[in-house]
DNA sequence: CGCGGCCTTGAGCCCTATCAAGGCAAGTGG
DNA sequence: CCACTTGCCTTGATAGGGCTCAAGGCCGCG
């Protein structure tokens, strides 16, 4: 039997757990900023119960949508997307997740989306009946989760209001400035965002078509928003982007 | 002091908490369908921790966009739309809640939409500090806020799906569909839908202006997908708009 | 060096937003 | 009981943003 170059692979040893998400109230003092605070030995009990799995190439498929749900995943690094396809063969993006996101929503022990990596990943995967079981003796941890889950669902709520009321090159400045917040991807120092998917995967995402992504990039470029170093590097004028949405 | 017609009116007594989610795994044979289980006790010792709010007329608002948020709400009676207003003016319904449903969703302790009845509607309110104390004492029922949090990124990510590869017809298909599931407002029998909401209310949360609902509307009706009996009674075909939206 | 995937640009058309006006129904005051 | 107001709904005309189809360019890779 040989191997796929796809083929994710396994590994052995404890899983480090960090959960991405904000509070929804003001961080104390010591807690991590962007993550969400767990103890060491909260993450060593959460890692013990974990699989990890590495993703060796972009566009690995990682659960179909309607596959049976058995487990529940979380990035520990690379890029994922989560994908909805229709009826008529088309896509939309639902979520991008980035490390320390969760992921594998379902619906009757069905999953409502597929997720396929954009970069080679590395993922920690959770058997569902077992995580719940977890958490239900594990109170400090299950409020972590459902901390992430209300701030997912913010971002969610989010995405429906710039679908909802704005136009194309107003919603790509917006995904451009979230995308810039992951330093993995964005240099501080020269503000060039390396863009880790393509036209398509942002069109999907953006509710548009990849031409007119393209079309936008040429419209925010000639406003002097940000400049294509090349088709994937973007040097970004954040201040005049956000000046230019005009949204948060 | 005048008591403006809007003011909420406090009750006395205990809630009666019922959440409304499907659980992302087949039901319990005995387990209520719609609306997640819980014990009587369990709804017993939240109730004790809500305080009862009526609101008597539509269009009261509930919390503002950007209010100090104390507390989370769920609703027992009536209809509630939650909104985003952007600052140039315009306006997003985020979502509309149905009986049974949590609402108060937070960022850095403020509301990040408003919240308005579309009915005269009653409220469930908890403190957010002890409810948050009380669900890490309650690993069970705080299982059931975890569910409901779920239950609700679902939907939304649903949303998004819709306003990002659906024109307007489909997308008020869809709406109207939904809306049939709530009995209180869609008669089984003659397939009425008493459409709670106004074409402004739709319009915002499906992205699209007024009018343009209108014409959806009218388009619909043309094609023999649905019946205006009145602007606000609308008798469906619910197969026919099934197959016509093509979607779920 | 040639291939394939991705990106870009152009042309034409369609859906939807916007502006404008009229209709309808419920509520109010004379 | 009727004129009047007001909010909501509907329809028309027009303009424009974005989609679709098509073609050409770029770049990495075998």
């Amino acid at each position: 039997m040989t191997v796929p170059l796809s083929t994710p692979v396994g590994h052995r040893g404890y899983a480090d757990v960090r959960i991405r998400a904000v509070r929804d109230r003001p961080r104390q003092p010591g807690e991590e900023a962007p993550h969400i605070a767990l103890s060491a030995s909260e993450r060593a009990e959460l890692g013990r119960l974990a699989q990890i799995i590495d993703f060796r190439t972009a566009g690995s498929l990682i659960f179909p949508q309607g596959g049976d749900a058995n487990f529940v995943y979380l990035l520990r690094a690379g890029l994922v997307r989560i994908c909805h396809s229709l009826r008529n063969g088309e896509r939309q993006v639902v979520a991008f997740h980035w490390p320390g996101d969760l992921f594998g929503l379902t619906e009757e022990t069905k999953y409502v989306n597929s997720a396929e990596t954009v970069t080679p990943a590395r993922v920690y995967r959770f058997q569902a009946a077992k995580l719940e079981s977890f958490l239900l003796k594990n109170p400090k941890i299950q409020d972590r989760f459902l901390i992430k889950a209300i701030h997912d669902l913010r971002h969610a709520q989010r995405q429906i209001i710039v679908m909802g009321r704005f136009d194309i090159p107003r919603r790509l400045g917006i995904f451009l400035i979230d995308c810039s917040a992951h330093e993995t991807y964005f240099d501080q120092s020269t503000r060039v965002l390396t863009v880790p998917m393509n036209r398509y995967d942002i069109a999907d995402y953006l509710g548009t078509s990849a031409e007119t992504v393209t079309r936008a990039f040429t419209r925010l470029e000639r406003a002097g928003l940000l400049r294509r170093v090349t088709a994937r590097a973007i040097e970004l004028k954040p201040e005049k982007l956000k000046t230019f949405v005009n949204f948060e």
